[in-house]
DNA sequence: CCAAAAGTGTTCCGTCTACACCCATGG
DNA sequence: CCATGGGTGTAGACGGAACACTTTTGG
């Protein structure tokens, strides 16, 4: 038999990107208006074809990298959307994937190449299709985990204070966590090295730098929060 | 402009079913040897393709009803699947879904029928293509979520006892839990009503029997085990 | 009468939470 | 010299873990 298959129906696939990164207090989402029907003009995820030579996480990774120009970002799958209408003029089956970013590491120029912006996560406005949906699903999947797998890393630089950690685990989970208490319990995590480098940027009297010892993670891939 | 998307590929789309029970204080997996090429022989998960008309969903639930003869059946995507040699014949893109049932009402005559066999987790052979992957990663998410979802009644009858309760608890998470801790912790949760029934099949004394308050549940959907 | 499963409380320990003040420095 | 952010400890509450014996009844 030649083709097996042939009886049942092929679908576009497409992958479709949510961009986070960590700015003023707030974590943030890169969108744009679509600049093509369907949807011209709607406030959507950037997203591109999977072609037949690629993985999805080829596909996914290469239209990262139209986006931001960066390699190598973390990214986890978020999930497949597959409804009759989720688009408009063709059935498209998409896999959402999202990705951590630090938002110093993203060249503004691209962002304006493209005609992105970086929405604050509680100003997300009514997304195309079922962006909305990813979006959402992504969030909770990434609160989920921020205890339990490195994730927070990616959202800030190498070298970090305490204070910027905090600030962005509070932009994750949304709340208040009291210094001391906090503090303590990084202070518990060897994988979270202090370093002898101070930050004077950001305040006067200057602060402690940290690291994530990333090699000594990938040796044995525990990290409690 | 007539197809805006001609340009780019289209892919087979499948889905494969990985399905859960519980018996004899162990999970198993409903897995057969594949009857056709490729891979005729090996060790798979149930499968089917997504057809043109029909959403991940109900392609999903359409080969879960074809399997267990089941409808709304407790049923979770797992992941897509998409590299370029996983299928061996051709190209095809898969959604895993996970599902979970209560074993007893399973109709056997349709595991003979498609010559099925439910194998312990700890027992499960090599798996055709990718599939291991998929159930590795479906056994993971079901053991990081049966503390806040009540997941494990779609795996007992609608009437439990608190012994068969811990059973499937200790079977999905692999390890054994106190008796007296255990039953102190269902007590507090209000979804879990203790009906005026006694079993006597499993013990002499006679076991109350215990149900799952799913309306409530649905009203407020929280659940902490 | 005994095997087999059901049912039941208390103590201890570790973890999380609440909470307020001094320090260093650039401007 | 003062405004700004950095840095530190303790006490009480709470929740999880360890632990053993009595009850019921069918066979």
């Amino acid at each position: 038999m030649e083709n097996y298959y042939s009886e049942h129906s092929k679908f576009y696939v497409s992958v479709d990107c949510i961009v986070l990164g960590y700015h003023d207090k707030e974590l943030k989402l890169l969108l744009g208006k679509r600049k093509l029907e369907p949807g011209r003009g709607e406030w959507a995820l950037y997203g591109g074809f999977v072609e037949s030579d690629e993985s999805l996480e080829e596909a996914s990774n290469r239209t990262l990298f139209e986006l931001t120009g960066m390699k190598n970002i973390y990214m986890r799958q978020v999930g497949v959307y597959g409804n009759l209408d989720r688009d408009p003029f063709d059935r498209v089956i998409s896999v959402a994937y999202c990705a951590l970013i630090n938002i110093n590491d993203y060249d503004d120029n691209l962002r304006i190449k493209h005609d992105l912006e970086w929405i604050s996560l509680n100003k997300i406005p009514t997304l195309f299709a079922d962006h909305g949906k990813m979006v959402n699903t992504a969030i909770k999947q990434i609160q989920s985990r921020i205890n339990t797998e490195p994730l927070i890393f990616n959202l800030l630089p190498d070298l970090f204070t305490l204070t910027q950690l905090q600030h962005v685990y509070e932009a994750v989970l949304g709340g208040e966590t009291d210094k001391r208490n906090f503090r303590k319990r990084i202070k518990q995590i060897a994988l979270i090295e202090k370093t002898e480098l101070i930050d004077k940027v950001t305040s006067k009297r200057g602060a402690a730098l940290y690291r994530f010892n990333s090699k000594a993670y990938k040796n044995d891939t525990f990290f409690k929060l």
